[in-house]
DNA sequence: CAGATGTCTATACAGTTGTATATTATCTTC
DNA sequence: GAAGATAATATACAACTGTATAGACATCTG
């Protein structure tokens, strides 16, 4: 339900606790710290064994009880801090756009440096979506929607301010969303020569949608 | 490789052969029909095991290397047969458009009944592209860039009987085959109502994506 | 210094998995 | 019918899984 906020669920997982008994010698975040040294672009979180993840840590099986009542527990935390930290790495890119270089491009450029990034909070994202229970794909939605509301704004101030219309907003953020999550599916195991071809292709790919939508619009900014 | 064509890989599984011992109690596409028994929406091809599917089929779990190698060779093989039905039905539905229901019409309705049928075909289409082997999402791939190629030379043979421009056909039916195909995705698990809903959308976005291309286009056919 | 409290480990168990080996059953051909 | 080939089975094993139980250890409170 509220797993993406920080707080912790669980009362003796917080760290300003320190009320009594031993200390903690391993935190949730060492956990989810090993299970991202697991996932990979070969490995999703669904396929993580809870023995596996314990076995990363260096921690006994029994003691991952203590910080997640099951793996699914944690790969839902891995979802949502996946999510938030992307969402960072777009939001900043967001900001370095300028008059040649549109916030789309930017955006899609921070994204796609995200593909080839040690970081495997995109491949994460891109992953959980199809697969596992219905708590993940849930999870993953989240994130797909947070991206595309803030997508939606941009693109209603970007309209407003260049004076070309825009018709449907909602449906075009979530269009060049869910297209551009495609293709970076797609993208993410190709050699990098194939992966700027595909982002070329993407780049067209959105042309197309914004024309088509200004298109339509008639040249008035029609929000929802 | 080549285990897209119905011709047997393993000798002894043909029927057409006969020649000696005891006759097969069961085949090859009973175990792919026990293992089509078990995905469905909430289970994908890769999380089969071997011992669970010969269970299905009623037979012990070693007569099922009698059959195939393993488990990702029966997966491969279910991915294949999901992607011939689908281009099979999609293409029915082609030759049922009219002048007033376009051939993207008709293959969305085709495409989107196949959500909610029986026949787990889309589903396995849908989630295997993202988890698994290197050859789970290479066999997606190949339905994909099948289902691409018969939309282009659609768009193709449309823009020229009608006028109207198009641009770079190629990456407009890319980026329509992913679209419905990501939209499908959030909408499989989804109720009747919003399932309406996203279909709606859905046609938006691409009545949006063909605008654009002949917009760009300045009325000639470019072809790719 | 107790004693309480919370963290971690060790051991164990039942279930699952893939597969190696040996055996049985049934079919075809001579 | 006998011989041979092949499909299917039964049994077994090691590896792995999640988790129950009990005890060891460290830390805080009184």
């Amino acid at each position: 339900m509220n797993s993406s906020s920080p707080a912790p669920q669980r009362p003796e997982a917080d760290p300003a606790r320190s009320a009594l008994g031993r200390k903690a010698v391993i935190t949730r975040d060492d956990l989810i710290a090993a299970a991202l040294k697991l996932v990979g672009p070969h490995r999703s979180v669904s396929t993580l064994s809870l023995r596996e993840v314990a076995r990363e840590a260096g921690i006994a099986p029994n003691s991952f009880y203590r910080h997640f009542r099951d793996i699914d527990e944690l790969a839902i935390a891995l979802i949502d801090l996946a999510g938030r930290s992307l969402r960072r790495i777009i939001g900043e890119a967001r900001h370095r756009a300028t008059a040649e270089r549109s916030v789309v491009q930017t955006s899609i450029e921070a994204f796609m440096e995200q593909l080839n990034s040690d970081e495997k909070f995109l491949h994460i994202l891109l992953r959980e979506g199809t697969v596992g229970s219905e708590a993940f794909k849930q999870a993953v939605e989240r994130e797909l929607q947070s991206f595309e509301d803030e997508l939606r704004q941009d693109l209603i101030r970007l309209a407003e301010l260049n004076g070309t219309g825009i018709y449907r907003p909602a449906l075009v953020s979530k269009a060049i969303t869910r297209l551009v999550f495609a293709m970076a599916e797609t993208a993410m195991d190709q050699p990098p020569e194939r992966q700027a071809e595909l982002m070329e292709q993407m780049i067209t790919m959105l042309r197309m949608i914004i024309t088509g939508t200004q298109a339509m619009s008639g040249g008035q900014v029609l929000r929802d």
